[in-house]
RNA sequence: GCAGAUGUGGCGGAACUGGCAGACGCACAGGACUUAAAAUCCUGCGAGGGUUAAACCUCGUGCCGGUUCGAUUCCGGCCAUCUGCACCA
């Protein structure tokens, strides 16, 4: 009879659900293991199908570990304040909780139809004042301890709906919604100093089991990099500009200096200025863009000379002009830099725009390295030997960076310097849907903590959620939630009205599920003791700069504080590639290739599903959708289904398949670890397709065979299992062991190639030694045919894997 | 621009640590079953040459070059595509 999967997957739904038989242990004397999926943004769209890729992955490891004997813990949660429900507000007047209470039960449902083995008893909700609560407490801490504080920084605001965007509401400078022109405004902002634990950030990846180019993504982002400050003396004036330099050992070759627009050198001296007018245009040119832009646009530089003013370069007392130009960022190193042409790409194409002179201070190591100042800055920095630099010449650039670094803090005008690109975190948005910042203003006492006995700051009800004619936030109108009294001297005070970005609430969840309904704490000791650290989290790609390092940073700051008990939060840290559509593009609604997941249940069933994101190429690639193989994973379940045909009773595995069940155990067990699960299913397609071929499967056999198979497919499994008339369920059954020694060949094919082109295939013992294979390897027939008019120049053996014979 | 990744048949992909390139699946073609179709089962399937059929030969893992008995794999240089870039999540 055919399978009925929809009535099998519900079966086995209800029962897992109602009688929560994956939920977490609280029996802590057992060993743990801790999975973590990046929980959803509750979207109105429904549950992408890119989604279940990641939870299916983990699902099923979270499955074997179960089987394996682990308490394991796999919770689900909605990471629900975010930008989409507070637009979504703006133009339906609908409230974001009422939005985000629907989307997330229809999430529910969704996840709930695929299968996963989800505690649902600790779902956390970022939006609930249960959970922010914790949130507002861990910002309180951060700002006692000096790591939250407010600065002014810019932002993109939108000139028509007075409202601060996020970079990616700008389009082309224009606002997405309304196509006003988008600015950057000044604007008072909470920050955290994440910037204090770069080191910490980048060294404690060494203890961490991450993939590798994870750990580079973060390393880069950080961007550690060492050098020099150096101090250029403006003539004729007290003022300093103080630059930031990772190559001190071109300090004889720089030919002019820039300033960022924003530098405050540019006010200081703008008496001595004469061409203000020009310069001022400038800025505000340069406002109008972001720091991105203008690094994406830095093929065609800009930038105006600054008139009336010469800095001196205290090495050489060379008077040098100082420019003003975008390509240097206020946010990075003194936002002041010195131009060295002749040896960096960005200062070379400046400079060959406005006619600037360029001095070669570096040569290569020998005459065959030509460094041509018409064509190209020479950068290469292994090699170089310093010439035209006094007391560095002849040195390399890493001798030369360490004298001339000594040179300048001997003689007091640089320091050596470590700088980081890490900024700090802006950690203030104008807008509504987010966790109220728990602070106080007074006008005696300055910025006040809420006491925590207050906490939660509830979010109050509202229903304009349109900012403020400046851009503040919503909040901001409601005077009687603002004006309040100050905790510290009882006057009068009023609130924060700006919010927490939707980073907050994901930094810390993955402890809120430890102990999800404590309220005396954001979890006990106890809970944290034993569940510490998240044994493997998996997520995107494109988290792995912002989300990852935020969260590490909250968590060692926790640390820090005694909270936690782990220096890091998660001891593994793998990705996985996005779904594109059956067009090889990023699916979207405007290109019109999403793909529902509740169409492809409804269809296919939620284990062909499974299966088929597992089978759809390697996890962590990218992989577009088709509907033809989805298919063909539903026609390898139907064949699963239908060996109940051929049947047949045994204790133990058959002569025939013996080496295959256990050589298939070992390459699924390893598959799965690895994160192979596209050869962990090919594995099964392959074992029944000799199953079919002998039209016979054992009872000992079959039932190993839907052990493995059941963290991909546990429905169907399941079921069969049951009507084998087992009286365990599968979840409740060990992993399947298998015996080395039974997943050796005794014989192999032992390839044999003439100067390195196969020719022939010999059969030999398994680790055959030298001297057998070459007596196999010289009696067969193909090879002495073809050694006939050859004359043997070396042969080759390499065990179990090659015989060459190189001939003349 | 900076950073990370990817490139193998018509398509998705496999290949352990440098050792038979194309496992497994899709699509396609042929056959069995059927009044017929679908489903199912079986067989074939990189390109070119060769053969009644086979054997066999040549080419082939983005491009150019190198190391090696042997390179999809290692090295150098290019090209193309995808992802992220700090207020999307």
């Amino acid at each position: 009879m055919a399978y009925n999967f929809t009535e099998v997957e519900k079966k086995w739904q209800n029962k897992w659900y109602s009688e929560g038989t994956f939920n977490a242990s609280n029996d802590y004397s057992k060993e743990k293991w801790y999975g973590l999926i990046e929980f959803p943004y509750p979207s109105g769209q429904g549950l992408h199908v890119g989604h279940p890729r990641s939870y299916t992955a983990l699902d099923i490891i979270a499955r074997k570990r179960r089987m394996q004997g682990y308490n394991v813990l796999y919770p689900i949660g909605f990471d629900a304040f975010g930008l989409p429900a507070e637009n979504y507000a703006i133009k339906n007047h609908v409230h974001p909780r009422i939005t985000t209470e629907k989307n997330i039960a229809h999430f529910t449902e969704q996840l709930k139809a695929l299968g996963f083995s989800f505690d649902w008893s600790r779902v956390v909700n970022t939006t609930d004042p249960e959970y922010y609560k914790w949130t507002q407490w861990i910002f309180i801490q951060l700002f006692k301890h000096g790591l939250a504080y407010k600065t002014t920084m810019p932002i993109n605001f939108c000139t028509g709906c007075k409202v601060g965007l996020a970079n990616e509401e700008v389009v082309n400078g224009v606002c997405e919604r309304c196509g006003s022109p988008v600015v950057q405004k000044e604007k008072s902002q909470w920050m955290l100093k994440i910037t204090e634990y770069a080191q910490r950030l980048i060294d404690d990846l060494d203890d961490v089991d991450y993939l590798e180019k994870i750990k580079i993504q973060q390393k880069n982002w950080i961007g550690r990099s060492e050098g020099a400050e150096v101090t250029f003396p403006i003539a004729n004036s007290d003022e300093n500009l103080v630059v930031y330099t990772t190559r001190p050992d071109t300090l004889f070759g720089v030919t002019y200096m820039v300033v960022a627009p924003e530098h405050p050198m540019i006010e200081k001296l703008a008496d001595k200025i004469t061409n203000m007018d020009e310069i001022k245009e400038y800025q505000r040119k340069a406002s109008l863009k972001s720091d991105f832009e203008r690094s994406e646009l830095n093929k065609e530089k800009t930038g105006v000379p600054i008139r009336g003013i010469m800095a001196i370069n205290p090495i050489t007392k060379e008077e040098i002009p100082v420019w003003v130009s975008d390509y240097v960022l206020i946010t990075y190193g003194t936002g002041a830099i010195m131009a060295v042409p002749a040896h960096d790409t960005r200062d070379y194409e400046f400079a060959k725009k406005f006619d600037i002179s360029m001095k070669q201070v570096i040569k290569g190591f020998s005459d065959d390295v030509v460094c041509d100042l018409d064509k190209e800055a020479f950068t290469d920095v292994e090699t170089g030997i310093l010439i035209n630099s006094g007391f560095l010449n002849d040195l390399s650039v890493e001798e030369a960076k360490k004298k001339m670094i000594s040179y300048l803090e001997e003689n007091h005008i640089g320091v050596k310097k470590v700088n980081y690109k890490l900024r700090d975190w802006v950690f203030s948005r104008q807008r509504y849907w987010g966790e109220p910042i728990p602070m106080v203003y007074c006008e005696k006492c300055g910025w006040v903590p809420l006491p925590e006995e207050e906490l939660p700051l509830t979010l109050p009800d509202i229903e304009d959620y349109e900012p403020g004619e400046n851009g503040e936030s919503p909040l901001a109108k409601h005077t009687e939630w603002v004006n309040t009294t100050c905790p510290h001297c009882g006057g009068k005070a009023k609130r924060e009205t700006d919010t927490m970005p939707q980073w907050a609430g994901s930094s810390w969840y993955f402890l809120r599920y430890m102990d999800p309904h404590n309220d005396k704490a954001l979890a006990s000791k106890e809970a944290l003791d034993y569940w510490s650290p998240v044994d493997w989290y998996n997520g995107g790609m494109e988290h792995t700069t912002l989300h990852l390092l935020y969260s590490r940073f909250w968590h060692k700051f926790l640390y820090d504080i005694g909270v936690v008990p782990t220096k890091e939060p998660y001891q593994k840290r793998t990705s996985h590639g996005m779904i594109l559509g059956a067009n090889g593009e990023k699916m979207s609604k405007s290109k019109g290739n999403v793909i529902n997941p509740d169409d492809i249940v409804r269809e296919f069933g939620a284990d062909t599903f499974r299966v088929y994101e597992m089978f759809m190429g390697p996890f962590d690639q990218t992989a577009p959708w088709s509907m033809e193989s989805i298919r063909g994973c539903g026609k390898f379940l139907d064949r699963v289904w239908n060996m109940q045909e051929f049947l047949v009773e045994g204790d133990s595995y058959s002569p025939k398949f013996e080496k295959m069940m256990h050589k298939a155990i070992k390459k699924v067990s390893s598959d799965i670890e690895e994160m192979k699960f596209n050869t962990a299913v090919s594995t099964f397609m392959t074992m029944v397709n000799e199953f079919y071929k002998a039209k016979r499967i054992n009872k000992a056999e079959f039932k190993t065979f839907l052990q493995l198979l059941n963290p991909f497919a546990p429905h169907m499994t399941e079921e069969l299992n049951e009507k084998l008339g087992e009286s365990k369920t599968i979840a409740e059954t060990p992993w399947p062991t298998y015996d080395e020694a039974k997943t050796i060949d005794d014989e192999i094919e032992l390839p044999v190639q003439f100067n390195g082109k196969l020719k022939a295939t010999v059969k030999v013992p398994m680790d055959a030694e030298e001297s057998t294979a070459k007596e196999i390897v010289h009696n067969n027939e193909t090879v002495t045919a073809l050694l006939q008019d050859k004359t043997i120049v070396k042969e080759i053996y390499v065990k179990n894997k090659i015989y060459n014979i190189v001939v003349r």
